[in-house]
DNA sequence: AACTAATTGACAGTCACTGTCATAAACAAC
DNA sequence: GTTGTTTATGACAGTGACTGTCAATTAGTT
């Protein structure tokens, strides 16, 4: 008489460790917001969370993690395949953010803003997102290959996820002396604009 | 009566931090080379070099930066500004990066190689390039200004330095399973090709 | 030779991160 | 329920990058 929902139900373990993942990214994410990410140690986020440090890390492999996770690109890459075929990679992509962008929701937003700031601001995650962008290329390359029919390590089609991921960073990351400027732009809105450029060939 | 090349002569004191600074680095680089960039601690690297692990982080602030000065980008920059202006932005990179790298002479060329190979395999390196790509999309963009008389931080200005950035990443950036077609082409090649495909708009 | 300023080494400390082991809780069977 | 198995957790000890301070040395100067 069981009759349980085989795939629905998670668990009782796996609802406790998605608690328990989102109280650490919370605490986390207030923490640094509170002292600036530098002075957060991770014993503290652990005591906030009221866990131990070590599960801390079971939890996220590094303190950078808790920021760098985002998970939206693959959103994105949903909406990317479900753009209509006669449109150029460039502008198909650009479509695709606009759809995954306005998908989100309000908490979704914020917490996406929150992290972009983190990212933009602190050296070390900024670093760390290197390696996204890298995935993120490799990403964006198998979409485009799969909607043209082409091979993934398709040179044309590596170099044209590298374009979009340039303009995308040359968008994103802070400048000299450009803070005033970006703050009244918004970053989605930016980000669209770099697209637009792109796919009319960066005319100067 | 002293009369000293007041320019020329650096000093003995600065010759001997130069000294210093090129053990430090050819010591790192080897042991890295023998024994793998994580299992080679900073003691090591002093011990070798024959100076105090405190006296390594005054010459490099970090481990990862024995690896990262390049200041080829400088050099990049040099021949950008000597292209004809008739050029577009793409094109006149892409001949000053071709004037660059043959100026290069064989063991400077070969430290190229070994840098960059260190920035491709070892995933704390690759991470703190990125801050390096940052830079260059801001060194890039300044140049480009200079040479079409805009402000450094249009927006189409450092949108076309970002997309340069962005093929160069991709041509060069390990792929999933890609190492084997990379071992084949020479780096200097694929970058050279990844911008003439970008200063053809990126055709598919 | 004497004075000043820079370079260096020794030392102690913080913190991110790793590995191991024992306990406790959740799940699956009976 | 009661058992046995799996999994999450915490306590602990350790490594290594990095920081700050202070005293000794050494290069440059008068």
């Amino acid at each position: 008489m069981k009759e349980a929902p085989a795939v629905q139900r998670p668990g009782l373990r796996e609802r406790k460790k998605a608690r328990t993942r989102a109280a650490i990214r919370e605490h986390a994410l207030r923490l640094f917001r509170e002292q600036g990410y530098d002075a957060t140690t991770v014993d503290q986020i652990a005591e906030a969370a009221d866990v131990s440090p070590s599960t801390f890390f079971r939890y996220f492999p590094t303190k950078e993690d808790v920021v760098l996770l985002d998970e939206f690109d693959v959103l994105a890459v949903g909406a990317f395949e479900a753009q209509s075929a006669d449109l150029s990679p460039v502008a198909a992509f650009r479509a695709a953010a606009r759809a995954a962008f306005s998908s989100l929701g309000e908490d979704e937003l914020a917490r996406l803003r929150e992290t972009a700031e983190l990212t933009l601001t602190v050296p070390e995650i900024r670093a760390r997102a290197m390696d996204e962008f890298a995935r993120t290329i490799g990403v964006i390359a198998q979409a485009a290959a799969r909607r043209s029919g082409r091979d993934p390590n398709d040179f044309a089609v590596r170099n044209v996820a590298g374009a979009i991921v340039g303009v995308i960073m040359a968008a994103t990351m802070p400048w000299s002396d450009w803070a005033e400027e970006a703050a009244g732009s918004d970053m989605l809105d930016r980000i669209d604009a770099a697209l637009a450029h792109l796919e009319a060939g960066l005319p100067l």
